[in-house]
DNA sequence: ACAGTTTCCCGTAAATGC
DNA sequence: TGCATTTACGGGAAACTG
């Protein structure tokens, strides 16, 4: 009897790149009597399958077989460690591709065996296992779509290898998917999601169902269509904020400073009664990992008005930290003193008390030179941009959690996947 | 009889990027009594070194015959494109590399052999013909030193094949140097160097003896050693200001607005005398990959003072292109209204009568957000900074010649090296 | 023509070798 | 240990392919 594979990989487990190395360990759970052999484990792509119904089939290029031996930990265990492992795919000379046309190449399932035979009092014994359902892919562009297919099938699913899941998906209930999507803000960005993000993600997903948990969201609309208007679907959206927050906003989302997913009412009923000069910070709904800021000032004639800077991508933020954008952030008026709009951190924290610690020292040293920086700068033609301000984005705030730091890189090898071997 | 190769490559031929294409071309110059046969050409890399005298040694990993074919332009010539070929590196179980330990991997020379055997009215023909001296990089970051081995070698002999030039290169005369650098500038970025840079580079070089063309510059001074007080050597600082231009600066380059290499002294002596507000642009000498501005204004008790900005490096050109920055720098003192000190280009254009035409015209138009952009800035701390104008950089200055836009990304392949074989 | 997918390869970072 | 060289691979863009 074998029991189901157990991968346990620090990032993005289950997803593995052609030409990009992989590994995997396969551990035996049983201790075997004293064999005065070696035990050779081998392992194969897709062993298994029936050829016709996979549209694409990938080989090891490299050396799949190694001998198993006694693991450090010293409990006595046998394992192998597959190291340098790597996967390309198949060509052929005219053959046609399987017909499986409808799954795009993200969800279609593959997997790993591993095989070991032995002998032992007499007996000869075959061992066999292999891993949960892996994706394939070729190019980086792909693991947000990987992603979401790996999150999905172990979302709603327990079989150990059921490769055609997604011949006909099932849905996630909002509850259980909210759960999903709160873990990869935890796992990746260190902290997790509040009540107030999540419902704001909710009623973007599935309109005002959202407060009975039990409506169910269907695989297409969360990762295959395109949000109504927009070129992205929700998943590809949600994932490319996710590493914004990786590469460019790790200590300000961790400081809770980054409300992140709230709607344009919810952003204005918070900040109408505010200070002038009190802002939050907002994700961009109409484009992929931007960030914005809305501050609320007091016009002339002592109304309310709200103003968004054009989001920052991360080549802007790459440019410039966040941090230093919002502390210099300043707009001129028509040749004015530039004066900074951004006094308050929602609801009431004074903008450096907030971000001191998270500015950088900038000014170089370069003794001959005289140092300088870029600053984030809005030009206002009085006219033209005093009846133009935030219009657009419906999200609903939130409170901020806690947050452990854990910035690790993205990275496709299946660093471990062990897999378990019993009579 | 064979002939030399005739190499012609538009961008960086000879040098060889392991694990990455390159073509090569190999032409009969003879025509040949038709034949009932096909002939076939098979090339082989580095057919004939003694193996002891090369410390590296590699193979072609494609395929690496072909079947001559009559040219598309009918002039009735055999000929053979050799596409996707690829080089990888031998490696030994435990031999030894070559003992040669003096060469640097970029100093080693290679070559590409080509065979072709027929017989003809029963004689039977051998044919055998190679490259050019060729240079194997593994990774991008020594294109530069091989590029500089590809330069020296075909400015200093003519002989088709000594692999052995870098044991004891030949010295260069300052007159045969200068034309290639300049000639460097005019392929790669569309206009060569005047005279006035071309005599700084030389000051820079060999001190003061540029005003004799004759002196000679070795192959270490010109590469391989660091300039004195500088983690680089000269060619590297050159070469990191190419691709510079390349990159970031073509336009500003092809107005020939970029005096770029200018001493201090010389600097200090064109400004001093001109209106405050008159700047310059010229390359950082203390780091690579560097461009700054100078200019001149005058203090409170009328002396002239000199500034220079930090120079902007391709990460900052990348996030805010030159000529923005030269339209937006400005410089705050102790909150003052921020202005700009750059008024004209050296010897008096005004600042956007000169680079009017290169600004990029931003603002962006996304409806609901208020524009932003990135302005560079230096904070003065007016006790601080006064005291503090351009104190280094040794660099004579130039005159701007005509300029030919030519804007090609840099690539390792041999696209064509064309060989030809004779009886 | 076009969209989904793969290939190509620079440029940075890390690993390796000497 | 430090430096020279290679390997690894993300990421943007081009090439491919039905």
């Amino acid at each position: 009897e074998k029991q189901p594979c157990m991968p346990t990989h620090p990032q993005k487990p289950l997803i593995i790149k052609t030409g990009v190395q992989f590994t995997t360990k396969v551990r035996l759970l049983v201790k075997l009597p004293e064999v005065d052999y070696q035990l050779k484990v081998k392992t194969t792509f897709d062993k298994d399958l029936p050829s016709g119904r996979v549209s694409r089939q990938f080989f090891i290029l490299t050396n799949n077989t190694k001998v198993m031996d006694i693991e450090d930990y010293s409990n006595g265990c046998l394992s192998v460690d597959f190291r340098h492992l790597q996967l390309k795919e198949k060509k052929y000379i005219n053959g046609t591709k399987g017909s499986e046309g409808l799954l795009s190449v993200t969800e279609e399932l593959h997997s790993l065996s591993f095989e070991a035979c032995f002998t032992v009092q007499g007996l000869t014994i075959d061992l066999e296992t292999c891993s949960l359902p892996l994706v394939v892919i070729s190019n980086v562009s792909q693991l947000p779509g990987g992603w979401a297919s790996v999150m999905w099938y172990n979302l709603l699913t327990d079989e150990p290898r059921n490769m055609a899941f997604f011949g006909n998906p099932p849905r996630a209930t909002w509850s259980q998917l909210s759960e999903v999507l709160s873990w990869q803000f935890s796992t990746f960005a260190g902290k997790g999601l509040n009540k107030e993000q999540l419902n704001m993600l909710g009623e973007k997903l599935l309109g005002q169902h959202v407060s009975c948990s039990d409506y169910q969201v269907s695989w297409s609309k969360f990762s295959k269509e395109n949000i109504p208007g927009k070129p992205f679907s929700f998943w590809m959206w949600l994932d490319s904020i996710l590493e914004l927050i990786k590469k460019h906003l790790l200590p300000v989302w961790n400081e809770n400073y980054i409300m992140g997913f709230v709607s344009k009412e919810m952003e204005r009923t918070l900040l109408k009664d505010r200070e002038p000069g009190t802002f939050l910070l907002r994700f961009s709904e109409s484009h992929l990992g931007g960030i914005t800021f809305t501050w609320v000032e007091h016009n002339a004639n002592g109304g309310v008005k709200f103003n968004s800077v054009e989001p920052y991508t991360k080549n802007r933020l790459s440019a410039l930290p966040f941090a230093d954008i919002i502390r210099d952030y300043k707009v001129i008026s028509d040749g004015v003193v530039p004066e900074t709009p951004l006094k308050f951190l929602y609801p009431d924290i004074p903008k450096d008390e907030a971000f001191g610690r998270l500015y950088n020292s900038q000014p170089s040293k370069v003794h001959p030179y005289i140092p300088s920086t870029l600053i984030p700068i809005s030009e206002l033609r009085t006219h033209a941009i005093s009846t133009a301000p935030s219009r657009q984005s419906p999200e609903p705030p939130m409170t901020p959690g806690e947050f452990d730091m854990l910035s690790e890189q993205l990275c496709f090898d299946i660093d471990s996947m062990s897999s378990s071997y019993s009579e």
